[in-house]
DNA sequence: CGTGTAAGGAATTCTGACACG
DNA sequence: CGTGTAAGGAATTCTGACACG
């Protein structure tokens, strides 16, 4: 479920040329808990390729006007129902071995 | 033949944690014509994650006494190889479908 | 040949804040 | 709420060069 893309390896002003947002906004989104970049020993952000789509999506809904807040909350219900089905998943892998413990 | 990991979005600080080599030898084995980095408006170099495989590969060579010159002789026997192989790929595709113009 | 280092300048990144709204 | 901007400092990156070997 990881790989290369979730490595945290991009400097700010990559991600500004990659996805055309201000370091400013970058930031902000960050700040209102949509992104989690690393940081390198002394503070330096560093973000994943796929973090960079993520706030490609982010650019998306705000030009639709949608919230910070809300958006967050979008990601969280679309993890929700990931977990959900991953849950449903294991239920039936589970019920078809018998390895209800 | 290429993805993500060939696009160009690390600097050298970053590869350096990554690869644990000086950026003095980075810089030194992109003057050897080993690896070659793009570069953003401003010239800081960026590099992408084959070119960080590429340089452990580098790295791995140096340590047995190869020289820079002998790897680059390397590299480029290596991609004759490939070159040929895919040339003898082509042949037989197209004479199996008798595309030969 | 391969790599370290000091040098000086230019560009980057960071944080906290004021501004507008 | 979301984003721009000026502010000041700290860390990054770059090039050309001297050094050793």
């Amino acid at each position: 479920m990881s790989s290369i893309k979730d490595k945290k390896v991009i400097t700010i002003g990559i991600v500004t040329e990659l996805t055309g947002l201000s370091e400013r906004k970058i930031r902000y989104y960050e700040e209102r808990g949509l992104v989690f970049p690393e940081r390198t020993e002394r503070g330096t952000r560093k973000y994943s390729f796929s973090d960079v789509e993520l706030l490609l999506e982010i650019a998306d809904k705000r030009e639709d006007g949608v919230q910070t807040y809300e958006i967050k909350q979008d990601f969280s219900n679309k993890k929700k129902k990931e977990d959900y089905r991953d849950e449903m998943l294991r239920g039936q892998f589970n019920a078809h071995f018998n390895l209800r413990k």
